[in-house]
RNA sequence: GGAGGGGUAGCGAAGAGGCUAAACGCGGCAGACUGUAAAUCUGCUCCCGGGUGGGUUCGGCGGUUCGAAUCCGUCCCCCUCCA
């Protein structure tokens, strides 16, 4: 193997398994070639996960491929039982025409589609599987694919003890369809995908080789899923996933879960999710050995990535807001920069003085009086960064910053907002 | 259709008439230690209340009992085996 493309591929642990490397290698080194990726459209944004997909499309794009980013309108209609336990439930087909759109948008910010040799193009597989009836996809498509052969795809075998409806059960071949369709009209000739994609990815290649004959050259590459050393999932959070959209996930919010790998998983996360080079990543690596706690991998880690997601504004921002509320002397900001820079946490208005344990309810710092006084007890709260357990303190303009804002602080990072009027 | 097993807090899983708001594990939330990391240790974890108090729980409904998650009836759902 000596295409560049793939031994970057594989020196970042991307590659996971490929259907034919050595075919691989031969096609990118003839030239330009085409390839897809799929998304479907089951949420209104996509999260951190799919970063990974979306960033390797774009390796390929940067090294003069071109990519197809396709949006799953049909298949998100049906249901992926890949790496699923339960059948899915479906979702009504106007929210996900919605989600089909937003999620265009946002795949289409990470490529190029305009200004290069080899500009993206977006594909929806609805279009050319919508008006395919029934009798034709049977006679067609479904005379290549034998039961045994569909009964012995991992995907589909897990499920044979838990249940499995006829619908799930055909998504693999309305996958095939995908990648048999864009290697016919667009000369596509590698899919890419999770490694939980390998068998929708082998269908596609069965249907392409029973078609087009053995000789067809298509490959399939898959991508390790992201793991994490400690064995817990990646992309959550104790407040749910992290998404791509702003309005789900702050550029803050962001920052701060990258801020927070663990030194085991930084370098092989820079790996994945960034464009930094081999030095960079090894000169990164060395200090994390060398000076862990100044974390300066997870701080480029955190940086690369919302700047790539989100822009170099929001990630100033990000580090801004981070620079004034680590820092441990939040009382010298100015209303001004408390203002611009936490507009994203939960805050309320207060007209009056307010007993502390009501204040914390009110501003969601706690759920119940009882909890704001366990709270309190524990020495989880603090003020203005300043530690209180008096349940008789009073939440006042004149500790209030500038006479306008007091900083809630519960636990280490949950923070909110108290206005006065 | 026949035989058996089961539905307990976010999840997993004990309990089999009062001592049970219900062991234990995971998860979650806090605290200590730190580097806003990992690991470890400690506390909390059904809901509400200015301690010791109140309210609602063990698939649903209805009984027995001074007293039920635990006994009886009935209904619903799930699983395994046989046909």
């Amino acid at each position: 193997m000596k295409n560049p493309l793939l031994l970057d591929l594989q020196w970042r642990g991307l590659i996971n398994d490929c259907t034919d490397l050595e075919l691989l290698d031969e096609l990118l080194n003839e030239g330009s070639i085409t390839l897809y990726c799929g998304f479907d459209p089951t949420a209104e944004s996509l999260h951190v996960g799919s970063l990974l997909p979306i960033l390797t499309l774009k390796r390929f794009q940067l090294a003069g491929h071109k990519v197809l980013p396709l949006v799953g309108g049909a298949t998100g209609l049906i249901g992926d039982p890949s790496g699923r336990s339960s059948e899915r439930q479906l979702n009504p087909i106007e929210t996900v025409h919605k989600w089909v759109e937003s999620i265009k948008n946002q795949l289409a910010q990470f490529l190029a589609f305009t200004n290069t040799d080899t500009p993206a193009e977006m594909v929806n597989n609805y279009d050319w599987t919508k008006d395919l009836s029934v009798i034709d996809f049977l006679r067609d498509i479904g005379k290549h694919f034998g039961i045994n052969y569909m009964l012995a795809k991992e995907s589909i075998e897990r499920r044979l003890e838990t249940g499995l409806s006829y619908t799930e059960f055909s998504y693999t071949i309305l996958q095939a369809m995908d990648f048999y369709h864009l290697f016919t009209t667009k000369n596509c000739v590698l899919q890419i995908g999770g490694s939980d994609q390998w068998g929708n990815i082998t269908s596609g290649l069965e249907l392409i080789r029973k078609l087009h004959g053995p000789e067809a050259k298509a490959v399939g590459l898959t991508m390790p899923l992201v793991t994490k050393a400690d064995g817990t999932k990646f992309g959550k959070t104790a407040g749910g996933a992290i998404w791509l959209d702003a309005r789900l996930t702050s550029p803050y919010e962001m920052y701060q879960f990258f801020l927070n790998t663990s030194d085991d998983d930084v370098v092989k996360f820079l790996k994945f999710f960034t464009f930094l080079s081999k030095e960079e990543i090894e000169a990164l690596e060395e200090k994390v050995k060398m000076e862990p706690h100044l974390r300066e991998a997870q701080k480029a880690l955190a940086r690369e990535v919302v700047t790539l997601v989100h822009g170099k504004e929001a990630f100033e921002e990000a580090l801004k807001i981070t620079n004034c509320l680590f820092s441990g002397d939040i009382k010298s900001l100015s209303s001004k920069e408390i203002e611009t820079g936490l507009k994203d946490f939960p805050a309320v208005t207060f007209a009056e003085a307010t007993n502390i344990v009501d204040a914390l309810v009110m501003c969601s710092a706690a759920t119940s009086k009882r909890q704001a006084r366990e709270f309190l007890s524990s020495n989880a709260i603090q003020i203005n960064g300043d530690r209180v357990n008096d349940v008789n303190f009073i939440i006042s303009k004149d500790i209030a910053i500038d006479g306008k804002f007091v900083i809630v602080l519960r636990g280490k990072k949950n923070y909110y907002m108290i206005r006065f009027e």
